[in-house]
RNA sequence: GGAGGGGUAGCGAAGAGGCUAAACGCGGAUGACUGUAAAUCAUCUCCUUCGGGUUCGGCAGUUCGAAUCUGCCCCCCUCCA
């Protein structure tokens, strides 16, 4: 990789792995450790680039199976990117389609050269080789693009992982071959299940390819919490400390606070826009189901502590009403603040690790937020 | 005054002797959601001390059994005078 992407580690926690850095992108500089919004249609849903800009975002991201299926990667490209076509110009990564492996499972077929999708939208065969996949992601054209892998779901037996993680580690070698463009960043994602061993030999081969970051793929999709961090911190101990890593998928609060612990230098997840969606919010306090009766007469700001436009301006009673309304103002505003609460919360944590006191920071963050879901 | 049609849970609407506390939709309540097949999905929505109890405009019948059949009554709608 060229100079354009680089991570600078400012300061690394002195009573944890916490680290404070700067990730160097062409489309600008970021603080990490960050939280990133998920746009997998070019479109954080509700938002505008311009308001999640606004909200701190470092990072947007995209998805390459979906916009491979629609509008199409040509298309995008015709554009000038994907950061043309939506009109934004900060930092972007596209996911792979590894995850899809995953959430589409019963719509695909993996064999060792790739994965053969049925579209979920009209049936085509769709498929996906490592170099397929790097192909699309160049003319995507993120800053920030991913191997493809198989994202493992859970449990699995010890011989399904190691058979998986052995042929995503080809992958990841394959799609490194047919990489071209010295603009945008190529991350390794390590696999490996909840197996140590796996995990360990996955990062370690990743490593040896020199990849520009390195992913922690296959965690939150329904394993208990203590196995996550287990299977994060089985990755992060074999990845190399100037390298960034990525935690794919994480978005409630204690994962994300406690692979900050572990060095953990990004991380990005559906979960704050899904659940704003769905009327469920992360406040200072816990969480806020807005959907339910006791807020018709709360007159009170969602989050008194949140500095973002919805608590600012708007009450509770009125943010149940457009929900129960289904205007989709309200979806708006309350995925604007739970990005936002996310996203103060890591600014918050650089600040807290720049001062050596990350894990004080955690424990107050989390026992104020008192959910054990930690969303 | 005459001729039809109709009254079913908060609303709309099925059901035309037992499998019906009553489909379905809306409305309402609660919950789920983690590299987005998700502005989606699930559960509950007559009362209940979970044993039961009380329902289909009202009353009275027929029947082992009625929201469903009969009689009378009340109300609503359409058309004709």
């Amino acid at each position: 990789m060229s100079e354009n992407f680089y991570l600078e580690i400012l300061h690394v926690d002195k009573n944890c792995g916490a680290r404070y850095g700067i990730l160097h992108t062409p489309h600008g500089n970021v603080e990490v450790p960050m939280f990133m919004p998920v746009g997998t249609e070019a479109c954080v849903k509700t938002l505008s680039p311009e308001e999640v800009k606004s909200i701190g975002a470092g990072v947007i991201l995209a998805n390459t199976y979906h916009l491979h299926l629609r509008p199409g990667e040509d298309i995008v490209a015709k554009a000038g990117g994907v950061q043309k076509f939506m009109n934004y110009d900060g930092p972007m990564l596209t996911d792979s389609g590894g995850y899809q492996v995953f959430s589409l499972a019963s719509k695909r077929g993996i064999t060792e050269d790739g994965v053969m999708f049925k579209s979920h939208l009209n049936g085509d065969k769709i498929m996906f080789t490592p170099e397929k996949v790097i192909e699309i992601e160049e003319k995507i054209g993120a800053d920030i693009i991913m191997s493809f892998d198989e994202c493992i779901s859970y449990p699995v037996t010890y011989n399904y992982a190691k058979y998986s993680t052995l042929r995503t580690i080809r992958w990841a070698e394959r799609g490194k071959k047919v990489h071209t463009r010295k603009d945008q960043a190529l991350f390794g994602i390590v696999q490996g299940g909840e197996f140590e061993d796996l995990r360990e030999m996955c990062a370690k081969e990743l490593v040896k390819m020199d990849f520009d970051g390195y992913s922690i793929g296959g965690t939150s999709i329904g394993e208990p919490k203590d196995v996550c961090f287990k299977m994060i911190d089985y990755a992060v101990k074999y990845l190399p400390t100037d390298k960034p890593r990525y935690l794919m998928g994480v978005g409630s609060l204690d994962y994300m606070l406690e692979s900050v612990a572990m060095g953990v230098d990004m991380m990005d997840c559906v979960l704050p826009t899904r659940i704003a969606r769905h009327g469920t919010l992360m406040t200072h306090n816990g969480r806020v189901n807005i959907k339910n009766e006791k807020y018709k007469e709360d007159f009170t700001p969602l989050d008194s502590e949140c500095d973002c436009y919805t608590c600012k301006n708007y009450t509770k009673a009125y943010l149940r009403h457009l929900y129960v309304s289904d205007e989709s103002f309200g979806k708006r505003l309350l995925s604007l603040h739970n990005l936002r609460f996310l996203i103060s919360i890591m600014e918050g944590a650089r600040t807290a690790i720049k001062e050596d006191r990350f894990l004080e920071y955690k424990k107050e963050v989390l026992e104020k937020y008192g959910d054990k879901r930690g969303f």
